[in-house]
RNA sequence: GGGCGAGUAGCUCAGCUGGUUAGAGCGCCUGCCUUACACGCAGGAUGUCGGGGGUUCGAAUCCCUCCUCGCCCACCA
């Protein structure tokens, strides 16, 4: 047998090396890999739960917000592990289109290179080079903070299982009439040289100016019809003005002509009900090559489309432009352009007032270059017929957003839902899947590679372009799992998967478009429930970005504090869809609440495994209600209530019939609720109340030794298993360590079962009046300022059940040091304090009486400076001023120091004569 | 322009469908290195719950209104 005193645990957590210890093991043990014959789809015994993760770019770097995305769905995983699920959290990388092309870009410009200059195949061999050198390094960081992924499923975008599935999506959706090419006004970002998506363009407000040029009549030039732009530069490129046909202000110049200037064109002033009448000048110049709706206008009417800047939106002669754009300007950049148009309008003394104008202007998502509209050839996903199921999964229930106010934003981007621009003009990604007939023209989209075309067998030459990022991203719930191989075991086994962890921004780009695609290709949602939690910001507020400088890394906190530190900070500090705010300067406050359990959670388990010893202890089960204590029975109690709340703040892990009943829409998946109830339990119940009023039971030899530590090793094992999912290291750790025990039901606590609530036993309750009697010590003690080392006497009279009373007398004693006597009379005068149950109690004052009444003095003509001074004192140290306080506080704190100490003297004396 | 969210202790935030004395962490104050833990223990202070109305026996919680921040969406040149 072993001594307690030889057991060894360091008196310091090493979170470093347990970590790695831990996390090896859990591999080893394939405790994180799914399995499929184990699913209840197939005709296993497990019900599956299937969380797949949002995929990071493949070149991306862990930063908060990966830290917070991915604690949040190991959290979830692994407690669905421990209730018995067959668990699969499913991990992998985006090939990320633009991101990645324009870091190889970068890497290339740094040689003074283009990819022009490597061509495409070069290009994407070095990309894929890159790729394979350096990608996929965030996955390697997501197992530092403890991310129980099936490693064994590692995907991958641009892998030649998820390209198969990208290139089926492609062809049925074309099959179906669903994808077309189109021929419109799209966002071009001329730095990325690409179209993007509406999602891709960002809004931003800016300060413009609203430039007013007038246009002659061409047959009568002392007329002329003012338009207002913001955008001068385009005019060469316009191809009439538009006034409202009821607009009688114009209705003799319809028809006309006008001189557009510097191009010297004729254009015509055209009517249509686009225009806005009150607007301005009511007229409005038409480009139908650089605006969406002049390109609308344009098409009602017939008109020609120049383009008048290249694709680097310089100004330039393009399709359609003849010599609008005069030989000075050609090359020219659009804003520089601007300028110099203007100035010649101003010669020309065609420029009217310039007044400042603040709009929306549209940005690149990708490099925040200023987005230009451009007319094009495109290929587009019809998106109203997707949209339709997508609308009923949330309307009737069979998917649920929490937060719950997210549903509104999902279902009015779905309702205004607009064609999606899926072809990019980059290199990187997946190429669209079709070939153009060199000979006759005609289209073939394919699964397999054309090599000739199929009427006439000519040559065939594939679409140049690739497809958006998002296009794959969409399939992702089920590509990952075999598809389009429809009998491929993980897609029976998974699909539909379960949550879908992410964060608000890309509701629209990913997580709507992933709920379409699941209808299109699947025939149901791909989860039901999506769960957006908030952004990681500064104290300021603003986003942690690592551009910006105010970002934490988490391998930075992991390396200080471990990996538990940071989940438990992030997991506990986390409303439901509340923003997390961190302190990037201030990482040891940032991560106090995390590390400060951490290692008391150590320090818990260090004492209680010291005194409980390693023999094995008895099931508490078998224990006979006779054998358990008030503490004993209190703390069963307390363990049944933090189960309860830990399964209520949870909730129900998935809908019982397939939708959501309205009352479940909103409930669980509080998590921080969750890791307060766990921590409020060990802390606060566990450790400052049983563990202390336990330790004289634990030195003595006999039955109640056996009886303390059976019940300690159930709550703290039982505690352990509740922690597991948000501090798991630290908990596997502690519980590994504990005796023999005939609920330990698996080798590893990773896999261990959630624990479930026991038997109710009889005056649990009763324990309660042990801690009003402590507590009311304690009071009267702090009250009259009794130092902390000596033993008073305090007697307690009751009206109830003395026993109990007596029974506790020793657990009373030693927490609050006095010696307890039940019933009897008191000499002299004394403090009383009543309690809950109507019990008083008394504690003989004896000289103490002149001490509490000048402490209570002293206390009450300083309580207003304090409060002063507490205030004032925080926050300055909020401001970091605490060092550099106004001499006035120092004054103050000078003075009421000097207050204490004379009264605090004069306490001194009175209670050594007192103790004497 | 439309929509949404937030405003609760010095700071960061919980407080769900209205119900005892409004909570936690950090910070602050007092006292303790009490052989698990000073990243700790014990005790303590601090809130007209953004302002103003209303509903109710009762409101931080529901309704109206105003103020201040933040976010999302949007083709008025």
């Amino acid at each position: 047998m072993t001594t307690p005193e030889t057991l060894s645990i360091p008196p310091q957590y090493d979170p470093a090396a347990t970590e790695r210890e831990w996390y090896s093991r859990w591999l080893a043990a394939g405790a994180f890999t799914a399995h499929t014959d184990q699913s209840s789809r197939v005709g296993g015994d497990r019900v599956p739960f299937t969380i797949v993760m949002p995929p990071p770019n493949v070149t991306a770097v862990l930063h908060m917000g990966h830290g917070l995305n991915n604690t949040v769905q190991d959290v979830i995983i692994r407690w669905r592990r421990m209730r018995g699920d067959d668990a699969l959290w499913l991990p992998g990388t985006d090939h990320a289109g633009i991101a990645t092309q324009n870091v190889v870009e970068k890497q290339l410009a740094r040689e003074f290179k283009t990819r022009f200059d490597l061509g495409r195949e070069a290009f994407i061999a070095r990309t894929a080079e890159f790729v394979s050198d350096t990608g996929g390094a965030i996955l390697d960081q997501l197992r530092s903070i403890g991310a129980s992924c099936d490693w064994t499923r590692t995907a991958y975008t641009l892998s030649p299982e998820l390209s198969l599935a990208v290139r089926e999506a492609f062809v049925q959706l074309y099959e179906r009439g669903l994808i077309y090419r189109g021929h419109r006004v799209i966002h071009w970002c001329p730095r990325c040289l690409t179209s993007l998506s509406d999602e891709e363009a960002e809004h931003e407000d800016e300060t413009g100016a609203l430039y007013h040029i007038s246009y002659p009549l061409a047959d009568d030039p002392s007329r002329s019809i003012t338009v207002a732009t913001t955008r001068p530069e385009t005019m060469l490129g316009d191809v009439a003005v538009a006034v409202h046909p009821g607009d009688e202000r114009y209705s003799d110049v319809i028809g006309r002509a006008l001189l557009l200037p510097i191009a010297n064109i004729e254009i015509p002033v055209i009517a249509d009900e686009y225009v806005d009448p009150t607007f301005g000048t009511g007229a409005v110049k038409i480009t139908p090559a650089h605006d969406p709706n002049d390109f609308e206008i344009g098409k009602r009417h017939g008109l020609s489309m120049p383009v008048v800047m290249s694709p680097q939106a310089t100004m330039d002669n393009g399709v359609d432009a003849g010599e609008r754009v005069p030989a000075q300007l050609v090359g020219v950049d659009r804003f520089e352009a601007r300028a110099q148009i203007v100035e010649m309008l101003r010669a020309a003394g065609r420029l009217g007032k310039i007044e400042t104008h603040r709009h929306a202007v549209r940005h690149c998502y990708r490099c925040d270059t200023v987005v230009e509209p451009r007319l094009s050839d495109q290929w587009f996903v019809r998106m109203a017929p997707l949209a339709e199921p997508a609308l009923e999964a949330v309307r009737s229930g069979r998917l649920r957003i929490i937060p719950e106010r997210w549903e509104a934003v999902y279902v009015n981007w779905l309702t205004n839902i607009r064609d999606w621009n899926i072809s990019r003009q980059l290199w990187w990604g997946h190429r669209i899947p079709v070939w153009y007939c060199e000979d006759n023209g005609c289209v073939t989209v394919s699964r397999t590679d054309v090599t000739e075309c199929a009427t006439c067998g000519g040559a065939v030459r594939q679409d140049e372009d690739v497809l958006d990022t998002w296009f794959s991203s969409w399939l992702w719930p089920f590509s990952t799992l075999g598809w389009p191989n429809t009998d491929a075991e993980d897609l029976r086994a998974f699909y539909p998967t379960d949550d879908l962890v992410t964060a608000p921004e890309i509701l629209f780009f990913w997580v709507a478009r992933m709920v379409m695609a699941g209808y299109a290709f699947m025939g149901d949602a791909p989860f039901h429930t999506v769960y957006l939690h908030g952004t990681v910001r500064d104290t300021d507020h603003v986003k942690m970005s690592k551009s910006l400088g105010n970002g934490i890394d988490p391998l930075d906190v992991v390396r200080l504090f471990g990996a538990d530190a940071l989940r438990y900070t992030v997991i506990a500090g986390m409303g439901v869809g509340a923003d997390l705010v961190l302190d990037p300067n201030d990482l040891d406050k940032s991560f106090a609440p995390g590390r400060n359990f951490a290692t008391k959670l150590w320090n818990i388990g260090r004492f209680l495994l010291t005194k409980v010893g390693d023999e094995p202890v008895l099931d508490v089960t078998d224990l006979p209600f006779w054998m358990l204590t008030r503490a004993d029975r209190w703390i069963l109690a307390r363990l049944n209530l933090t189960i309860a709340e830990c399964d209520a703040a949870f909730g129900p892990a998935r809908p019982d019939d397939g939708d959501w009943r309205p009352a479940q829409l909103r409930t669980g998946l509080r998590l921080n609720e969750y890791a307060e109830s766990a921590r409020r339990f060990v802390w606060n119940e566990l450790a400052d109340w049983y563990l202390e009023s336990v330790k004289p039971r634990l030195v003595a030899n006999g039955t109640d030794r056996d009886t303390a530590r059976a019940v300690l090793v159930h709550v703290f094992d039982a505690a352990l298993r509740l922690l597991h999912p948000v501090v798991p290291f630290i908990t596997e750790d502690l519980w590994q360590r504990l005796p023999e025990r005939p609920t330990k039901d698996s080798a590893l606590l990773c896999t261990a079962t959630w624990p479930k609530i026991g038997k109710h036993h009889q005056g649990a309750t009763e324990f309660e009046r042990v801690r009003e009697a402590v507590d009311g010590l304690r009071a009267l003690r702090a009250q009259y300022s009794i130092p902390p080392g000596k033993i008073v006497k305090a007697v307690i009279r009751t009206t109830n059940d003395p026993a109990l009373y007596i029974a506790e007398c020793e657990v009373i004693a030693q927490l609050s040091r006095a010696q307890l006597k039940i019933g009897g009379a008191v000499d002299g005068p004394a403090a009383h304090t009543l309690l809950p149950d109507g019990s008083d109690l008394a504690l003989p004052l004896g000289d103490l009486v002149n001490v509490g009444e000048e402490r209570a003095k002293v206390d009450a003509d300083l309580a207003r400076l304090v409060k002063q001074l507490t205030a004032l004192r925080g926050r300055l140290a909020n401001e970091g001023f605490v060092n550099r306080a106004p001499a006035s506080v120092v004054d103050a704190e000078r003075v009421k120091e000097r207050e204490w100490s004379a009264r605090a003297d004069a306490l001194r004396t009175k209670m050594e004569s007192f103790d004497g």
